[in-house]
DNA sequence: GATGAATGAGCATTCATTCAT
DNA sequence: CATGAATGAATGCTCATTCAT
């Protein structure tokens, strides 16, 4: 198992090692094998397919961008920090891993098909777990009523629009500096 | 020339089509020949690739998108007109051309690297007018302040991620649905 | 005809350029059509195929070859003579013009096949000529029997393959140097 | 290894026989795929392209002609029987092979180019081996001196010449009755 | 679990040639 | 004679996937 875990893991570095360089659709099978040692009979063991291999590392992305948001809204009590923390994650994880944002990014659409099941539990949590704070802040009249579904999108819209820019080269800003306007934006946004 | 020009529209007619039936990338030059009754000599004699008639489509959308958007604009004075109109137009256009969208959505990466100079120009000059909106609206101090390359992300941001959802099926609530709290956030975001 | 002969010329002189650039299997009409300046059609109307522009240039540049072949020839009485002048018109003949020599050279056995009727006579007389001269030095004992059809083999063989390591740049003398020899070596082979 | 060798032997006969049928140019991969029974991908496996593919089957011919070649020269020590070996090699390896001939002659110029690494040495331990018993020879005073580079093409330029001819049925002789007057021929040129 | 040779459907692209103007 | 847009058959090559060892 432990054994099985390392080329689980080794193959899913060398895909995303691929997707940096290559971009996914460019990527093969056999860049894949290349990148990691593995055989493509091995790689088919794990992941089944090449979308297999993509919902995967797709899954393993997401986990490591959620949880340590999970643990910084942990950490934030009012409503004004927790829509912060929303903004400044964003912005911070990307700036930190633009690989791993840039994957997310760009295979959302595709990779989500797979997931259905695998994903979507641990989706319905997380998503969860942020409406009850939300809830919370409406009954206790921090945040402006709209309907639940666009709390995320007013919040990380921008910050996910700005970042989308930075990826691709085509922001002049260093992502340090929106920092403050954006998470001030938001606030503005959904704040009482 | 006009007989030109309408293979031109015909083949590009018809690859929108089949991009809304079958995605870009499963799009063969086979199905827009058949589905424009153009030859495949046709096609390249015209577009040079199939990354070639991605990117004429790419432009015709953008335009079709900008210009009403631009009408809508000069017929506004306020700066809360401004910030409405630059949402509601997104997301009204976005109803009315779900598949226009869509390809100008998943398309944007791929695209713009081959358009560079045909669609900058353009782009700068869009971009520019806008520019010029903005900073009288500062000046008059109807807007915060904040870094210039923010205010559209900060305006359409939270629209764009709801219409992504939306294109996806995502989204439990009718586009009609969000105008009003969607310029709502926009105007509290950036208006003083 | 004076109009039309300069635009065949013009044809012919492209596809010649485009042959030393690229080859002639690599080398398109549109590739002779942008390098001439003359319309697709126009190529077809004068040569009706991308093989009739081959022949065509073919045949004349065999003329450019035979033509001050004959002449040096013409001044040659003695065997001795006849002999040197075939080796050292070949050598010198592919020195000044390589281009000329290497199209000759690998389009033999293709055009060919086309130039039947407008060739092969060109040829007939051209070989009964050397022919002539031929039988009357094996009368004279100036020269040793062997099979008629061997002599131009025998006397020109050699430095036809020497030609051909030069034009692929594979031999390290300059044809300059192996003239002598050359010629030196056919007359041994023939010579009595 | 067996069963993947035998595959690799299967397409190079296939290729053969295609090339024999067609000329190379007009010999597609489905062509070989058909005639050798291996899939397309397999093909692609072992020669990685249709060039690949002449060019292993360029080397392997090169070594049917050259193996026996050195047989036969290692069994003469004369100058002259030297020189009749070489020339008589290649007028009977042509009329025993002619298929052989024919690729080793035509493809000449394109597989050289990709085979540079693996032929190149095979070749320069070829030449040497010649030139070392040239050079003997010259020592011993049994052959005309004369630049290195031009032994092999005054020896054998002549039977080359007459072999291209006789491949195109152009010759009115069979080789059988041109080997002596050509061994002759090449012995009065070279020899002392 | 691992291997990698074999598979073969599928596709973008090329290019000689035609023909209406 | 000239033009060049249109044609469409033809082809080399890719690559996800399978499966016998």
């Amino acid at each position: 198992m432990a054994r099985s875990d390392a080329r689980r893991t080794e193959i899913l570095d060398a895909a995303l090692a691929c997707y940096a360089k290559l971009g996914w659709a460019a990527t093969t099978i056999a860049d894949v094998r290349t990148e990691s040692g593995a055989s493509t009979g091995s790689i088919y063991h794990h992941f089944g397919s090449k979308e297999g291999v993509a919902a995967a590392l797709y899954i393993e992305l997401l986990r490591r961008y959620r949880e340590p948001l999970l643990e910084r809204l942990e950490r934030t009590r009012s409503a004004r920090g927790f829509v912060r923390t929303l903004v400044l994650h964003h912005l911070d994880w990307a700036a930190a891993h633009p690989d791993w944002a840039r994957f997310l990014n760009e295979m959302r659409s595709e990779a989500v098909a797979v997931n259905a099941a695998e994903l979507r539990e641990s989706t319905r949590r997380f998503l969860e777990l942020l409406a009850r704070r939300v809830d919370a802040y409406i009954e206790a009249g921090e945040i402006v009523k709209m309907p639940k579904q666009l709390y995320a999108s007013v919040i990380i819209g921008p910050a996910q629009d700005v970042v989308r820019q930075w990826l691709r080269g085509r922001l002049e800003l260093d992502l340090a500096e929106v920092r403050t306007p954006l998470a001030n934006a938001a606030w503005r946004a959904v704040g009482c």
